[in-house]
DNA sequence: GGTAATTTTATTGTATACAAAGTGTCCTTG
DNA sequence: CAAGGACACTTTGTATACAATAAAATTACC
């Protein structure tokens, strides 16, 4: 993508991000040209791209609206995450290299130092490490096609949402796993490394269901036998 | 998409699905307008669409260029295809309706008609009424997003080639499969259907392998213990 | 007064013209 | 003769004008 396309594909994606553009909006081009200062043909470009993410969807000749998340969207978000980055976290014990590992170690120790502090978490500094902590392992498993469509799943405003659901004690068991995680990795043992990585994933999954009660258990769980 | 803009990608997907278009040619706005009958705008459209699929790869301020599958790729794809539509068939399992079943059937007969008799198999029909059985699993797990995944996967040129490199015996095997797993459907038994549906997208990487010469395992192997 | 047709208006879709960026060639110069 | 720079050319990127479409409001007719 090109500048003033990427200038408006940042612009419109950061106020879907802060929710300055609610679930549901309709998205007008002429009005999205103004605020990002560029013409409709990369408004429109962004657009279709934002799309393709399932930031917006567009109807032809209606418009593009801001995606809205039914109950069920977010739980085949969370099964397909615990089953792509368990997979990931299954081909990154065998491929990791030791700048993998010490950048691992290096979140973990971020986010320990934090949480044992008095004061009120950093839930940033959780969000950001964690982000990048998921980031490392899908890279070092090497798949192209499966970072990117795990990136697609992991969009951000979901993930800042289960951040904010987390107690206390859901960050420390969160880091706790990251540790086992590593763990799993030095070991090059990837069924382990897989388990706990979709582990991981479903207590998020919990945590969230908790705070924005939702009902309803997660399919995954059927396979996990 | 809207009128002009899937005139455009149609024509253009069509073409690289027939080899038209070869891996690696740098798809020239102009020429495609002209070939297409509409300006370069809905052309550019398609592009980013296909784009968005993998079937072209833009390069800023350089080109479209028809995407090149190198083997970690055919392998990354066997492998994601094994993963999600092992999840599907899980799902399926539980969520299939006697209308599902009926046309499972129906294109189980139709195939298993067609191998019996003593000509050379009918791959087109093969083809599509495999594509179709496919699809009614992956509709029947219920999930939108877990469909548009496999659908992104599923590129017919792969599909076409792996038929292709399909013995007589292999196309027996395949429809055997096909029955295993309406077996499973019935019996409602999801890791056995997951299970059957694994090893029939296994078996079918193994039999593209050995007709292309890629070497190396895959890497779904692992898992699957 | 209500309903249906029609006009108006708001918004997206398409074409075209122009700007910017990159590539290669040819000329100049050391 | 080689290296560097300028220029021309090709191709993509962006803006704008116009066309098509769908929704809303208004008017006419029953």
């Amino acid at each position: 993508m090109s500048k003033a396309s990427r200038k408006a594909y940042d612009a419109i994606r950061s106020r879907i991000l802060t929710g300055e553009f609610a679930p549901g909006t309709h998205l007008k081009e002429e009005k999205l040209a103004e605020i990002c200062g560029v013409s409709r043909t990369p408004i429109r470009d962004a657009l279709r791209a934002l799309s393709a993410e399932e930031y917006v969807r567009v109807v032809p000749n209606h418009g593009t609206y801001v995606s809205e998340w039914s109950d069920d969207d977010i739980r085949d978000i969370f099964t397909l995450r615990a089953i792509l980055e368990g997979h990931a976290a299954l081909l990154a014990s065998g491929r990791a290299t030791p700048g993998h590992f010490e950048e691992l170690s290096h979140l973990h120790r971020t986010i320990a130092v934090m949480l044992e502090k008095e004061d009120e978490p950093d839930r940033d500094l959780f969000v950001n490490s964690n982000r990048r902590f998921h980031e490392i392992i899908t890279e070092a498993a090497g798949s192209r096609r499966l970072t990117q469509m795990i990136a697609r799943l992991v969009e951000q405003p979901l993930i800042a949402r289960t951040a904010k659901s987390y107690t206390r004690s859901d960050l420390q068991r969160s880091n706790h796993q990251h540790g086992e995680l590593i763990a799993a990795f030095r070991a090059h043992d990837g069924a382990w490394a897989q388990a706990v990585m979709k582990a991981h994933i479903l207590a998020a999954y919990q945590a969230y269901k908790l705070r924005y009660k939702i009902s309803g258990t997660l399919d995954a769980g059927k396979a996990a036998e």
